[in-house]
DNA sequence: CTCAAAGTAACCGTAACGGTTACATTGAAT
DNA sequence: ATTCAATGTAACCGTTACGGTTACTTTGAG
């Protein structure tokens, strides 16, 4: 399977709060919620890990609660959110153990580790080159047309 | 979550074939099964998808019947397994539409399958450095200690 | 004290995956 | 032509994870 939409949604909501933040205020996960489409509940388990992550900051209680970015937009880079948001490894291993005393079944795992560690890694160094002030400009850019 | 563990079986399954392929022998998804420790069922459908992207040849019926390598392990990539066995994007968008009358919500996919795209690529470009030949050399080199 | 909003636990439907059983089909060997 | 070892495939199952929802408690600014 893939990487979660829930990565999607993470991108999304910080887009979003890059976007108002020179507002300067808390936004509630209502309000995101009714851009990206989906319910608060949902957002506010995913703004719980970006929150725990540093990335954005939560205001309890009262009127103007909410959430907002902790950094600058071009602080935050989607391997940030990356590492926020999925906590799996990319690849999996097999589910039931193979034979140990096969040669290949016995020294395969370890092989598989080492090229699947060096992948994951290209695939974050990708994302790391990419902010979310980016994300910002390439989503007004395509919203235009 | 994660690249599913058939994309491991799969690798399983050729590295075990590279390392037989000498013997120039056809060999039963049963045989094979010892090795990876699953189901012979489970490696056929794998097998199927592999015959179909022209890695390995199948013989029907009578005894010697069963699978083998159709190219040798060094021109077998992991990226060519990658996309025998992977169909699926490796990230996801929403799952319900973001609100397209927001600014943010109306251009933000476009601009996350771009980055997406790029991403992907990144592992791919990876994954087609590394040959079954190099798993069969490490997993034994793993295989000795 | 009020009240808007976060936090959280519980539950649900859906989908995908690995695994198994059962049966039809193939085709080399004799 | 028969045999039979093996593939091909459909059907089903249990488990897991995910997104989504409801309902309730907690927070804390005003």
């Amino acid at each position: 399977m893939a990487i979660v939409s829930r990565y999607t949604i993470a991108l999304h909501i910080l887009t979003w709060l890059a976007f108002w933040a020179e507002k300067d205020e808390f936004f509630p996960s209502d309000r995101i919620a009714n851009s990206v489409g989906t319910s608060p509940v949902f957002l506010r388990r995913i703004l719980g890990q970006l929150a725990k992550a540093g990335l954005v900051l939560v205001q309890h209680g009262g009127t103007g609660a909410g959430w907002k970015l902790a950094r600058r937009p071009e602080e935050i880079s989607l391997l940030d959110v990356y590492e926020a948001v999925v906590q799996t490894p990319l690849f999996e291993l097999h589910h039931s153990q193979p034979n140990p005393s096969c040669i290949i079944g016995n020294g395969i795992q370890p092989a598989l580790q080492e090229i699947y560690e060096d992948s994951e890694e290209a695939l974050k160094r990708r994302l790391a080159q990419e902010t979310i002030k980016d994300l910002v400009g390439s989503s007004l850019e395509h919203g235009k047309r």
